[in-house]
RNA sequence: GGGCGCAUAGCUCAGUUGGCUAGAGCGCACCCCUGAUAAGGGUGAGGUCCGAGGUUCGAAUCCUCGUGCGCCCA
């Protein structure tokens, strides 16, 4: 019987229902359909007339940071690039010009090293010129590929026109930054040690160093103390002379040796001891910790310990160098451990980046008196002049010998830097380099007034981590001894050592880079580039013929921190300052902190009003993405396999503030969240094939009173969705915006309203009131859930707008249509929503009943069930019997009653509500053969015994033809 | 080692100034429907709120210490 009934043929009143049909395709296929939406986007200029059409409104201009032109495109340029997407698109349809410009850094260090190491030796015979040539080449490359790969994600811009650092009127506006700068008095010149290989004659980067294995001399030496040691130490000293003991394995940097550098928490003693090879009675100075080990070596017995004592009661003690006629003083430095050596510290600023900084600290001399083979200039001691500065380690040791100083020498096997192209050891050696005074005309004041009071930082953290950035920053030091950069325009005289860098010759420069671009520098004799201000050589009246153009380029951060002049002011007409900088968190040393410094010093203020940023990209355990371990996750891949509006709502389903965790896992789950939000505008769009109004949908006037209960509620909702939403887009909490989204087409459309909504859509009269109303309710949501979405996934938003039943009536792309608002009108009063509150928690309790006449069998779907609700009480049970209808309608089932007592003697339950009790049973009635609703009215009109009178009703007046078959 | 952060179901997120039995969606299990069908619906099981102390009548929430992880620096 039952399986004779599931096979039975379909009812002839099938035809008259008016079931779903669509030409919107359930498979999203979105591999295919992005690059061929993209490309309709493309011949419209949907861009360009975003612009023409936003051309008057308030600005809000995200300026894009810009990417290094290196490489394929990763997870955490796509992160980065889809959430300014996010702001750019929903800021242009929320009524602002919100034009997006995107960049590339295109200079430094990678890119060079890349074209350095392919020529190989041939680089030898290259020139500059050439070789920045090869470099452009590299980087616009690179610019090439990772343009079509943004592209690809749907992320909207002036894609024909990004910036580019190598872009002439780029470079000529960092030099304007250096002009404004120079004429500040900010920049100045001043030894600094920097890596050098001594066989390349060469600078060395970071990057370019590679470590290895080596032998060195390491000695242990005593500096004879002079003055300044604490009171108890002198008292347990007597009369006789004290040491400090240092310990180095670069002997040769000794005589650079300015300071020795103490931890002010260590445990120091002083110990008395006989030197084994002369039988002198010595005292010195060491860490607690380490003289035991130091002694043994140094092969003592017996030394005596005469006192203890603390690091920072060394604070005023002066000692004579070994061999040079030179007071130095103890410093203290955090750096100093007990680990080796003995906890004091040789310090040569000359020689050493810690040293250097320590220097800066102490207000040390930096010597460094080496010349760029590795050779002694004739500043050091007589003996060693003209000798490579490894070669004369043993003349220096013999040199401390000779001194008496000498404690021991031991050869020891450490880790040391080699030059990646010569494979040689490197040394430290001062240069003079440029640098920008950061405390200048107050500038690290100014700036940090500017982080306090003039920008919004996002999350608030990121203030407190910049503030202490900028407070403790050193001076900053802009100049790089490279080819692929942005010379600093500087002339200087060999003769005699002026560097000619005023604002009038940068300004000139600036204007002829400009011009010619920054080749100039490189392809013009030095006569030819001489500034207005140089008309006639050296100012100290040497001759022209020794003039010399810099060799030196521009930081690239300096180069990247200057985009607030080309890119915002001058040359691509976004406006100072911009709305919002969105990086990655280490940008609050990088391209925030250089963006800052170099606006306030040259414009006064900050260049961005909010800065956001954004965590990094972890694994589903929470460790970094890197090739060692393996979880690097493609971006490229998988935009390609799951399409880039999967790929965004990705990005968007997760709080980016702190790290971000990504797993493919991930990303299949928030396909499926795509999936159901795709299949609820499907069956919305099934639904509105035969809807055709001519006003736009915002145009449609809804009137509360004109609809049903069910309408007012969902409608009520999506003026709470549109609020939440917007608020979260201008919060830029993009995972709450996709959360409401998903939650509110899962949870309130596909499992509540439409599936309610079937019976009235399928069933009652085509053009009738009740359907019509519903299916201009559905346009709604489906026109304000679009443009809602189309931030998230454009191009999705933009098929599914396609499909409005206004679409004759609205803009041509979602993209271009207004921002939704929501209509007041359309919420529910305060009685509303608490009775709502109560049918909804009464309709879980049917609904938890039917499930238990399911399980026993007794029904299959809600229909078959007739609910009686029970009490005593009179004012709930007139309340109830006010709301009989809308549970019946709510929970789907063939009739909800009320009764005082119960029907039969079925189990009643209890709800929430003590008064309250209910019982599901097995509905009496039959079941209508159109619209499968078990009804009491079935058979009711004799003209149609199988349907029910509101079928029967439908069919008589929509399908009368019917009637006369039957 | 220092600075700035983060830690709530398997996953992604909620959780107001401390206050009912810590919630949602997804996933999972079981079931229903076959008129959204490579769809749709229902019910249910999942939590040491990172750990340990403390403040409080009461702590996921406030304080201290610790663990793990990330970014920046040394």
């Amino acid at each position: 019987m039952m399986a004779e009934e599931k096979k039975k043929p379909a009812s002839i009143f099938k035809e008259t229902l008016n079931l779903p049909v669509t030409r919107f395709d359930m498979k999203a296929n979105l591999t295919q359909r992005e690059p061929a939406r993209q490309a309709v986007w493309a011949s419209l200029d949907l861009y360009g007339k975003l612009r023409e059409r936003r051309k008057a409104s308030p600005r809000r201009v995200l300026h894009d940071g810009p990417p290094y032109a290196n490489g394929e495109i990763h997870m955490g340029h796509l992160l980065n690039k889809v959430l300014k997407d996010f702001v750019v698109r929903y800021n242009n349809m929320a009524g602002y010009d919100s034009p997006y410009v995107p960049g590339w850094d295109c200079h430094g260090l990678p890119i060079e090293h890349k074209v350095v190491k392919d020529l190989g030796s041939k680089v030898a015979e290259k020139t500059a010129t050439e070789i920045r040539a090869l470099c452009r080449d590299e980087a616009l490359k690179w610019v090439g590929i990772q343009r079509d790969q943004f592209q690809r994600l749907g992320v909207q811009g002036d894609w024909a026109n990004p910036y580019l650092t190598l872009d002439k009127r780029y470079e000529s506006g960092i030099v304007d930054v250096l002009a404004d700068l120079v004429e500040g008095g900010y920049v100045f010149r001043q030894l600094k040690p920097i890596h050098w290989d001594i066989h390349d004659r060469t600078a060395l980067a970071e990057a370019e160093l590679e470590y290895e294995e080596v032998t060195s001399p390491s000695i242990f030496v005593n500096f004879p103390v002079v003055s300044g040691l604490p009171d108890d130490v002198k008292v347990a000293l007597g009369d006789e002379s004290c040491h400090v003991m240092i310990w180095t394995t670069t002997p040769w940097t000794l005589p650079a040796n300015v300071a020795v550098a103490y931890h002010p928490a260590l445990e120091y003693q002083l110990i008395r001891y006989s030197e084994p090879q002369t039988g002198r009675i010595l005292h010195t100075i060491m860490a607690g910790a380490l003289v035991e080990k130091v002694m043994t070596l140094a092969g003592v017995a017996g030394q005596e310990i005469l006192a203890r004592f603390t690091g920072k009661q060394l604070a005023n003690v002066k000692y004579r160098h070994v061999f040079l006629d030179r007071i130095s003083p103890l410093v203290h430095a955090d750096y100093v451990s007990a680990e080796d050596g003995t906890g004091l510290v040789h310090t040569a600023p000359g020689h050493g980046a810690e040293d250097y900084h320590t220097g800066l600290i102490h207000g040390l001399p930096l010597i460094s008196p080496v010349d760029p083979s590795g050779r002694f200039t004739d500043e050091a001691p007589a003996e060693v002049v003209g000798m490579q500065v490894f070669a004369a380690n043993p003349k220096i040791v013999e040199m401390v010998r000779l001194a008496g100083a000498l404690v021991k020498e031991q050869p020891i096997r450490h880790s040391y830097p080699h030059g990646w192209r010569s494979k040689k050891p490197v040394i430290f050696r001062a240069t003079a380099q440029w640098f920008i005074s950061v405390d200048h005309n107050g500038l690290r004041d100014k700036a940090l007034e500017q982080i306090r009071t003039n920008v919004q930082w996002r999350p608030e953290w990121g203030q407190n981590r910049i503030e202490a950035m900028v407070g403790q920053r050193p001076d900053w030091c802009i100049s790089r001894q490279r080819a692929w950069g942005v010379p600093i325009p500087a002339i200087a005289c060999s003769e005699c050592e002026h560097q000619h860098l005023t604002a009038e010759s940068v300004r000139y420069f600036s204007r002829l880079f400009l011009a010619e671009g920054t080749d100039a520098w490189y392809s013009k004799d030095v006569a030819d580039l001489l500034p207005p201000d140089l008309p006639n050589g050296c100012p100290n009246g040497c001759d022209r013929k020794h003039l010399r153009k810099g060799t030196d380029i521009l930081d690239v951060w300096f180069e990247s921190g200057s985009s607030h002049r080309a890119v915002l002011r001058d040359h691509f007409e976004l406006g100072f300052p911009a709305y919002l900088y969105v990086e990655g968190s280490d940008q609050h040393r990088g391209w925030f902190q250089s963006s800052l410094l170099t606006s306030v010093a040259a414009n006064g203020v900050a260049p961005f009003q909010t800065v956001l940023t954004h965590g990094f990209i972890v694994d589903d355990q929470g460790r970094k993405m890197s090739k060692s371990l393996g979880n690097v996750m493609s971006a490229v891949k998988l935009t390609e396999t799951y399409g880039a509006d999967v790929m965004r709502l990705y990005v968007a389903s997760l709080d980016y503030a702190n790290d971000i965790r990504m797993s493919e896992r991930g990303i299949k789950e928030t396909s499926e969240a795509y999936r159901k939000v795709r299949n609820t505008f499907r069956f919305l769009l099934g639904n509105l094939e035969d809807y055709s109004p001519f006003a736009s949908a915002d145009e449609l006037a809804i009137v509360a009173r004109e609809l049903e209960p069910l309408d007012r509620w969902i409608l009520a909702r999506l003026n709470k969705i549109v609020r939440d939403v917007t608020e979260a887009y201008e919060r830029f909490e993009f995972y709450r915006v996709f959360q409401a989204i998903h939650q509110f087409a899962s949870g309130d459309l596909s499992s509540f309203y439409l599936d309610i909504l079937k019976d009235r859509l399928y069933a009652e009269q085509k053009a009738g009131p009740s359907r019509r109303t519903a299916q201009k309710v559905m346009a709604k949501i489906h026109s304000v859930l679009a443009r809602l979405a189309a931030p998230l996934m454009p191009h999705s938003a933009d098929e599914i707008w396609e499909f409005l039943p206004s679409f004759q009536n609205e803009p041509q792309s979602v993209h271009l249509a207004d921002w939704p608002v929501a209509d007041p009108d359309l919420d529910l009063t305060q009685t509303e929503s608490s009775d709502w509150e109560a049918i909804l928690a009464i309709r879980d309790e049917i609904l938890k009943e039917l499930e238990k006449l399911r399980a026993s069998k007794q029904i299959g779907s809600a229909q078959e069930a007739t609910i009686t609700l029970i009490t005593q009480n009179p004012t709930v049970g007139s309340w109830l019997a006010q709301n009989l209808q809308l549970l019946q309608l709510l929970s789907m089932t063939s009739d909800v009653v009320l009764a005082s007592q119960s029907p039969s003697d079925s189990p009643m339950q209890s709800l929430a509500s003590p008064e309250v009790q209910l019982v599901a049973e097995l509905s009496k009635h039959s079941k209508c053969e159109r619209c499968w609703n078990l009804r009491p009215s079935v058979g009711a009109q004799a003209a149609y015994p199988t349907l029910c009178e509101r079928c029967a009703k439908v069919v008589s007046l929509d399908h009368s033809e019917l009637g006369r078959i039957l």
